[in-house]
DNA sequence: ACCCTTCTGTACGATTCCGTATGCAGGCGC
DNA sequence: GCGCCTGCATACGGAATCGTACAGAAGGGT
């Protein structure tokens, strides 16, 4: 059976919590290029991706932009709203379009903050992000831009329901705090070696294992901990994967189209 | 009056619970180039420096390491457990010696995690780490080492009680993943300026406004977070500073040496 | 007083990446 | 079919940093 809810950490509640949350969720889209949240102010929504991607980048008053965290269906754009903090210094920018479920900052506040087993790994997924930022923080130091390149398309895509996605070089150079030239570059190796092919922004990995020989340590670094902190437990797993409340009512306009489309398994586990 | 506690976290509680969580405290003292944590071994305790300065490493398989995060007395070692995970990727070190109160991770579970004042604090805390490997994720893409020395000296001088304080250029390298030689000439640099001067390890502040100047925005980004997040409340400024419950028994051998010495503002705010 | 360790100063070729620029090509709008 | 915008390819001098190496200086131990 296929889900109606491929968030993770939606996914990953039990019926009971699921439905109580669910109330409070409306579909969006996520467009390439959309600012969810600008640097420093308040944050409205929180959100949890479905399909697509979204990136935290960290801006310079000169405009150089680095990402510093990577969140799509695995996870939630809107930790500091859960840690008590209404803004964050960085900016949230839908990198890859696709949807999510979206909540109001105030809701979210009063449904979560009560505890229980959403709360929980909400705990556990700012973990999980604190060690992306922080390894990130060391790969940017050590590792070269082909290096960092070959970690970011593979933790890309983890996020994607196939191999293919669609991110410019120009836009691979702003998360990488590289130049576009550089990537064009670096991903002419890659590509000349066979690992991906890419024509006019639509990537497609073509050798995944191949590309994770050309990664540095820091790709396998942060999957290990992502991993481990979300192992999924024996009885969930037999209890047919994830769930939907019975007697929800679809917010927006519907549930999304092509919600039941692409692979089904969720690579980033 | 000057108070018996100077770390930040514990300083802001409110009597009872600080008397609470007292009682699960110990005196340990921080010496310079102690392990606290090994990257991904079980975490036994949580610190709360009172003075020194301990640095989360990220560490590469070939021994590069970069500083990821840095604790002094404004923060708490430990965030992952207070997350639920039982420890990290990351390891803990001690850079400049100083002394700490710590509690075993499992007492400090039981005791936090019960909700109050202090757990709202450590979850602002985690924000502001968070905000911190961020930055410093950007910084380390984008900026010199020269900056970046700069705003590695400032967060350090911000967490000491004096103005000079003790590190090497190795251990500057270290933090920073650059090479000692590298770090020789950017300070040597800033001697010639008359920022600072240093002599084997002894590192005096000389003009801070100066040093300032030379290093990058990441520093004041960083600084305007924790600013934000742990404003001083208009009540508690007026209740005297930091306080100590009148029952307490001081816990180790007594209260550590030098306690009441030094500067007594906490510049970090 | 002397040794020995640690810390610092400095040098030099190699490497990576930047800043910038110029040209080509795919694909969309008209 | 023709422009035009966007995306990609490539080049070249220059800056930052690396890897490495060697030597001087400070200071503690014996």
């Amino acid at each position: 059976m296929n889900s109606l809810v491929r968030n993770r950490l939606l996914a990953a509640l039990p019926d009971q919590e699921l439905e109580k949350i669910f109330t409070g969720l409306g579909s969006v889209r996520l467009r390439s290029g959309e600012i969810l949240y600008h640097s420093g102010e308040e944050i409205r929504h929180v959100y949890f991706p479905e399909q697509g991607l979204i990136s935290l980048v960290a801006m310079m008053m000169d405009g150089a932009t680095v990402e510093t965290g990577i969140v799509g269906k695995e996870g939630m754009m809107g930790v500091p709203v859960f840690l008590g903090a209404g803004s964050a210094p960085y900016r949230a920018i839908v990198q890859v379009e696709g949807h999510a479920w979206r909540m109001k900052a105030e809701a979210f506040k009063y449904e979560v903050l009560r505890g229980g087993a959403f709360y929980k790994s909400l705990l556990l997924y700012t973990q999980a992000l604190m060690t992306q930022m922080s390894q990130m923080a060391a790969c940017n130091c050590l590792h070269t831009v082909e290096e960092r390149l070959c970690s970011l398309l593979l933790m890309v895509d983890d996020r994607m329901d196939s191999g293919e996605f669609f991110l410019t070089h120009e836009m691979i150079a702003e998360m990488l705090g590289a130049r576009r030239a550089g990537i064009t570059v670096a991903a002419g190796k890659l590509r000349q070696a066979g690992v991906i092919s890419y024509m006019r922004g639509r990537i497609h990995i073509r050798d995944r294992r191949s590309l994770e020989m050309w990664a540095c340590e820091c790709y396998r670094t942060i999957k290990t901990e992502f991993d481990r902190l979300f192992a999924v437990e024996p009885e969930s797993e037999l209890s047919g994967g994830p769930r939907i409340p019975a007697t929800v009512h679809w917010p927006g306009s519907g549930a999304p189209a092509g919600i039941n489309q692409g692979r089904e398994s969720i690579r980033l586990t």
